[in-house]
DNA sequence: CCTAGATCGTTAGGATACAAACGATAATTG
DNA sequence: CAATTATCGTTTGTATCCTAACGATCTAGG
């Protein structure tokens, strides 16, 4: 037996509820937000290694790399803050991932004519290329992972993952 | 302007969606797919870093070790390849960290009795203390991180998640 | 001006995780 | 019983990502 927490049938989620309730032995705790957490975490692994064993790897791209051409390609040329910003990823990371894409031919760095520290990318032909093909691929087995749910169900889905998102963000922020 | 398509604002969200179907022109896609893949990922990482930052710095514990003291608290002694699949990680991966809760006198190992190539773990005295300790404080702070969804709401996020991560493992074990 | 502080991208170092290869042990098959 | 096959945990090599320190550039205040 396995991933118990995890299961999709009722009766091994209400074991595992059963198992830790015993072992909190009386303690209070938010089971509901511990469901969600950590079925959170779990179909994003699970979600992003399908996708980069599947779509990604036939065109050679890592899930960072593929989220900033993508980036790219729907807002065009952006400053590297920028970048890091919509893709989630610090400013470090973004810099070989950066430098990758660049020497594979992808994007092209310039720096801003005006402020001397900002860096801007774009895509050359050839990133245009690249993430024109992947997109479609990368986005039907979107469609494929989130078959299981009614286009209702999975704008819910994207609704409430959102409230969460926006939460932790102002518990953090709120703490400077 | 930022996380246009994580915001928790509907204008935005259209926008961003205005955007994307502009730079497709006219090739159809499932956006509230994409919406709801990218939504994961993005509320994963957000969620599992301010977890990191916040209860696991203080009690010096990374993620994965966290995980691997939660289930071994809840369902005692394991064998290696039981809490690989718990806990959603590799053997190696697995290796790395009963090898640092050792060194550090949380869990302790030894041979299974019955089959020499199994090795069993289980919580030692301390790391019994050290979960104890720190869980009720880690779901505290999932609590706060779900505070902004009822409780049925968040019931059924763990609900549609579990059908995502269902449908993905299906796929990807499908293939074989 | 010009100096002090802020902001940007890069770099360096460390942590984490995975896949593949490996040795040890069990199970299966003839 | 012997030999092949399968399974398990560990090791090794690689890739990814983050934090912190750094140099370059811009901005404000005197």
């Amino acid at each position: 037996m396995s991933h118990r927490l995890a299961s999709s049938k009722p009766a091994e989620i209400t074991k595992a509820e059963a198992d830790i309730r015993a072992r909190l032995d009386g303690q209070s705790f938010d089971f509901s937000a511990m469901a969600a957490v950590s079925n959170i975490y779990r179909a994003a692994t699970t979600v992003r290694s399908h996708m980069e064993s599947t779509v990604l790897a036939e065109h050679d791209l890592s899930w960072a790399a593929f989220t900033v051409l993508w980036v790219l390609w729907i807002w065009g040329e952006q400053e590297t803050r920028h970048i890091a910003q919509e893709t989630g990823s610090t400013k470090g990371t973004l810099t070989g991932v950066l430098k990758t894409l660049e020497q594979r031919g992808l994007v092209k760095r310039s720096s801003h004519p005006k402020d001397g520290r900002l860096v801007l990318v774009k895509l050359t032909a050839k990133g245009t290329k690249v993430i024109k093909d992947t997109f479609p691929e990368f986005n039907a087995h979107e469609s494929l992972a989130t078959a299981a749910l009614s286009p209702s169900e999975q704008e819910q889905l994207a609704a409430l993952l959102r409230k969460v998102t926006a939460q932790v963000t102002r518990l953090h922020d709120g703490r400077h």
